[in-house]
DNA sequence: CCCCACAATGAGAGCGCTCACAAAAGCCTA
DNA sequence: TAGGCTTTTGTGAGCGCTCTCATTGTGGGG
C-alpha cells in the first residue's frame, strides 16, 4: 500500500489497460466497451484515485476555474448571489475564485486581474464594477467567457442585470396608486449603474403622473439613509412618502423616522428595493422590490458555460424584480382617519 | 507580434538566457547577478509574461489555492469572513476556492471535498462545520494544511474560536449587573458549537449569581426569534431580560414585542451576539457582543501559511469578543420609574 | 602560475495528463 | 476466406514549468 497518490498509469496497470483507455474512461469517450469501462472504474475506485487538474489543465489549458470579481462593498450586501454561482458552477464540475477588491485604485484592480490571469481562468464575472475595470479585464482575459452583471449594457460582451428601471417604476407606481404625490427618492451611488436605473425609473413614472421629482442622492449605507432622514425629517414641507434605493436606506429612514417621533407608515409611507432576509422583520416590515439572486446566479452561470462552448453573442439580459408589499407603505387617506 | 502567450523559453530567448535562469528570477534564487535579473525582468515585463501556475503546480504539486469551506447557511451571516480571509490570501499570493454546501447530506459534504482533492489544494479552512465533516476532510487531503473556525476545539488540528463563552459571560454579566433577575436564553442551533459555548456562557453566570436559567433552543433565523419571542410573551410570567444568541434572532425578538405591545428596553431588555451591521440601526439600536471577523480572517490566514511551512501543533486560539451596549438594555429600576 | 572552491548559468529529465495518430480487433459482404 | 469497414485500444509526443546534475566563469591561496 503506496502512500503516493496514484496516478493514470497505476490505474490502467491495475485494470490492464494503457493509460489512454483510462483517459478515455475519465472523459467518457463514446467508443469504450462497456466492460473495459466498468474494470477501470473498478480500479480508480480501488486506487481512490482521482485526475490532477494541473495536469490536465497544462495540457488542455483549461482550468475549470471561474473567477467572480467582486467590489469590496458589494460583497456585504447580496451574498445570494455568490452562494448562488458558486453552487450552480460546481454542480457543472468548475470551481469558483472569489475576488473582492476593497480600494478603488486601479493598481489593485490590476493585482486581482493579474491574480486571474496566472490562474488561467476559464470565465469571468463580473458584479457591479465599473466599466474601465471590466475593460481592463476583457483586455488581460481575452481568451475567458466574460459575464457582467449589474452594469451598464455593452455590445462588448454578455451582460445580466436586474431590470432597475422597471423596478424603479414599480416602486413609485405602487406610492402613486396610493394617492401619495409628494414622493421623494433617495438613490444609491450616483456613479453606479443599478441606482441610476432605479432612479430614472422613479423619474419616468412621476413625469407620467405629473408629480414632481425630489431627489437626494446617497449610497448604499444604513448611515446615509439616516442623515438623509434625518435631514428630510428637519424640513417643514414633509413628502408622504419615501422610496429608497435599497432596503439598507429604508432602515435608516426608519430609524430617523423613530428620532422624529414620525409613524411609518401612517405618517410616512416607505419602500424599499432588494428585499434582503431582515426586511420582513423590520418596524414595520418593509414594502420593498425583490431581486431574485438565486435564479440570477444559476443564469449567469448557464452564460459562462454557453460562453465558454460558443463565441458569446454579447447579449443583454434583464431578470423582472418583483414587488413585494408590507407594511410599511399605505393609502394617503388612511393618514387622515388617524 | 504573436497572440500566443509567452512562455519561459520565450522569455529566455528575448533576454539572452536559458529558461532555468527565467526560472530563477521567478522563484528569487540568490544565485543570480544583478544585471541578468534586470534583463529577465526587462523580457518579462515587455512579453507580459506570467508564469502558467498549471505547470508549476504539476512539478511543485502546489496549487497556491485554499479551499474554504462554509455551511451553505453561515455564508449569509458572517460574509465577512469571507472577505477577509479571502484579500489576506490574495495578498500572500494564494488564491481563495469558496465552496458552502447546503445540503446535510454526508454526499453532498463528500463531493465538495472531492472537489478539493482534485484541484490539489494547498490549505483548508473550514466555518462552523461538525466534527464529522472536518474529520472526512482531513482524511481526504491530509497534505492540506488545516485551520477550523467555530468548531469545538481538539488535539487533531488547529481551531481559531471566537471566545463564545466568555462571550456568553459577557452578555449575561451585563444584565445581571443592571439588575435583572429574570433572564432568558433563545440558543442557537443545539448540536453547533458556537450557541453551545454562548449558552454555556449565560448558565454560568447566571448560576454564579445564584439565579435560575431559563432557555429557549432556537437556530440562527430572524424567523425562530419571531416565533420564541411571541411565545415568551404570550406567557404570564415574563422575564425582564432577553439574551439572544444572535443578532437576528434578537430582530424577531424585536418584532414580536412590537405585536405584543411591549416596549423594548423598558419593558423588556434584549441583548444580541455578532453585532451585524445592522444591529445599530434597529429599533432600538441592539446592545450586542461583537466578533471581529477582520481580524479573524487575518489570523486564520496567517495560521494556514505557517502550517504550511512546518507541522502544525494543534494549539487552539481564541479570540476575544467585546461588548457593545447600545440602546436595548437597561436597569430594571428604569422600569418602575416610568 | 596552477589548482581548487564557490558563484553563476545551462542542459535534460520528468511531473500527469490529453492529443494526434497508429495499430489491433471485430464484423460484414462478396 | 479475403477484403474493407468500423469499433476499440495502444503509442509517443509535448503542454510549461522546476528539479537535479553538469558546466562554465572567477578569484584567492599556495
Amino acid at each position: 500500500m503506496s502512500t503516493k497518490k496514484a496516478n493514470i498509469y497505476d490505474v490502467a496497470d491495475l485494470a490492464g489497460v494503457s493509460h489512454q483507455t483510462v483517459s478515455r474512461v475519465l472523459n467518457n469517450h463514446p467508443s469504450l466497451k462497456p466492460e473495459t469501462r466498468a474494470k477501470v472504474e473498478q480500479a480508480i475506485a480501488k486506487l481512490e484515485y482521482r485526475p490532477n487538474q494541473a495536469a490536465r489543465q497544462l495540457v488542455t489549458s483549461q482550468s475549470q476555474l471561474i473567477g467572480l470579481l467582486v467590489s469590496g462593498t458589494e460583497l456585504y450586501g447580496p451574498s445570494g448571489i455568490l452562494k448562488s454561482i458558486e453552487s450552480e458552477a460546481r454542480t457543472s464540475g468548475y470551481s469558483v475564485i472569489t475576488i473582492s477588491v476593497l480600494s478603488r485604485s486601479r493598481e489593485s484592480w490590476m493585482d486581482a486581474i493579474g491574480q486571474l490571469r496566472g490562474l488561467n481562468i476559464d470565465g469571468v464575472i463580473t458584479v457591479a464594477l465599473p466599466r474601465e475595470v471590466i475593460d481592463e479585464v476583457k483586455a488581460a482575459l481575452p481568451d475567458a467567457a466574460l459575464v457582467v452583471v449589474a452594469t451598464e449594457p455593452s455590445k462588448d460582451f454578455d451582460v445580466i442585470n436586474i431590470d432597475d428601471l422597471n423596478g424603479g417604476l414599480l416602486a413609485t407606481n405602487h406610492l402613486i396608486g396610493q394617492g401619495h404625490t409628494k414622493i421623494l427618492h433617495i438613490s444609491g451611488p450616483v456613479n453606479q449603474y443599478e441606482s441610476q436605473m432605479r432612479k430614472l425609473g422613479y423619474e419616468r413614472a412621476m413625469k407620467k403622473a405629473g408629480l414632481k421629482t425630489q431627489v437626494l442622492d446617497g449610497d448604499w449605507s444604513i448611515s446615509t439613509g439616516l442623515e438623509l432622514g434625518e435631514k428630510i425629517f428637519s424640513s417643514k414641507d414633509l413628502p408622504t412618502a419615501i422610496f429608497c434605493s435599497n432596503d439598507h436606506l429604508s432602515l435608516g429612514v426608519i430609524k430617523a423616522a423613530s428620532h422624529k417621533g414620525l409613524r411609518i407608515p401612517e405618517d410616512i409611507s416607505l419602500i424599499g428595493f432588494d428585499d434582503i432576509p431582515e426586511a420582513e422583520y423590520f418596524l414595520p416590515s418593509l414594502t420593498t422590490v425583490k431581486q431574485d439572486f438565486i435564479e440570477l446566479g444559476e443564469i449567469v452561470i448557464a452564460k459562462v458555460l454557453s460562453n465558454l462552448k460558443e463565441k458569446s453573442k454579447n447579449e443583454t439580459l434583464f431578470m423582472q424584480p418583483k414587488l413585494i408589499v408590507r407594511n410599511s407603505t399605505t393609502q394617503l387617506t388612511a393618514k387622515k382617519r388617524k
